[in-house]
DNA sequence: CCTACCGATCGGTAGG
DNA sequence: CCTACCGATCGGTAGG
């Protein structure tokens, strides 16, 4: 098998990858149809078809590249910074940025397929049942570690504290995308930052 | 033209908007489809489409209908409680009961809509919007005669109130439905009375 | 509210 | 990676 051929077929992939994540930010990971990526790539359906075998295949490639997009984007960026409240802020930071520059043309794409999976049986909800407690996992860890620093009020729960930055990215994206409020990143930053608030002066006992 | 024939079809009609909103809730109001509600209910398609003329009659007619429920089980039995900081802690409260009842078999029906529908222009984008910001808009009433009151921080925007409890009801929305997370409405609840907060220094957060 | 039907598109396969 | 095709289903219409 010549060697230009296996490389142009990957290429091919990465393309078909690529428009399904475009395509399925904005329909959705249903409304995305092997159809329509093979017509958008001048290609055949059994073209598009042949490298994932089923539209379920289809959907998990695009899912896991829209996860190390977000991976990519959100937590990369802050993975430097000092363990605990210092890189929970860098996270919440780039989360905002991420959201704000639309780095997908449907909003978070994680967010939208969690939403229309969350009640269908099968392997695309459980690799995003997977991925969404991983990234939980990560977000209480360094809340633990700003706890054990005290910088974080004693009584707090590790798990509320990513429980909430996650609702506000939610709250956030659909502030943006379904009312289009201008306020939308600025109430987000406000709601993380309270939630990664320091002890001391306002003291609270829950999150 | 017969009165019992008229009532009849009213009957129908809500039958068939009662399995839209179920089947809605679940696979998305894109996977509603027409004949799959004609063979639920033992019709034809016709007999459905007869009632809403296209599609998207059938979907916005869902829409209203999961609407009216949402304000019966959540807005209603709180709408008697002294307006201000305590309707806010009643709306909360019964927000998170109709999370943790389940009462779209497919979890929040408004929610799961608004997700798909966010980045699609037409009537029922826009009927979601516009329902959404008034939900918003009274939340954010209630939080300004609460300000007034003295029941919240001085420097509270009552808008950011009103989108942090919408936040945590999404965050507990997925975290039920996607994590099967047992502790999500108690998280909720932590959430929504930090969001509340009386403003006096050394004040508990129950009240 | 039905039957009967329309063109379009769906996911997927056969065979090359 | 293509052409050619499959049965099923889509939203919707005609006519009653």
């Amino acid at each position: 098998m010549p060697r230009r051929s296996a490389a142009e077929a990957l290429q091919t992939r990465s393309a078909i990858v690529e428009r399904s994540v475009a395509v399925a930010s904005v329909d959705g990971l249903d409304g995305l149809t092997i159809g329509r990526v093979a017509g958008e790539l001048h290609m055949s359906k059994a073209g598009v078809l042949g490298h994932f075998g089923t539209k379920e295949g289809l959907q998990l490639a695009a899912l896991e590249a829209a996860v190390g997009t977000f991976t990519h984007e959100v937590w990369e960026p802050a993975a430097g910074a000092t363990p605990g409240r210092p890189r929970l802020l860098a996270v919440a930071d780039g989360w905002l940025s991420y959201l704000e520059r639309d780095v997908f043309p449907g909003g978070c794409f994680v967010t939208a397929a969690a939403c229309e999976f969350d009640d269908r049986p099968g392997p695309v909800r459980e690799a995003l049942a997977r991925h969404q407690a991983r990234w939980l996992r990560a977000l209480a860890a360094d809340a633990r570690v700003a706890l054990r620093a005290g910088d974080l009020p004693r009584a707090t729960d590790p798990a509320d504290v990513a429980f909430g930055l996650n609702a506000v990215a939610m709250g956030v994206n659909q502030a943006r995308r379904l009312l289009a409020d201008p306020e939308a990143t600025a109430r987000g930053w406000r709601a993380m930052r309270a939630l990664l608030h320091a002890p001391r002066a306002r003291r609270r006992t829950g999150v």
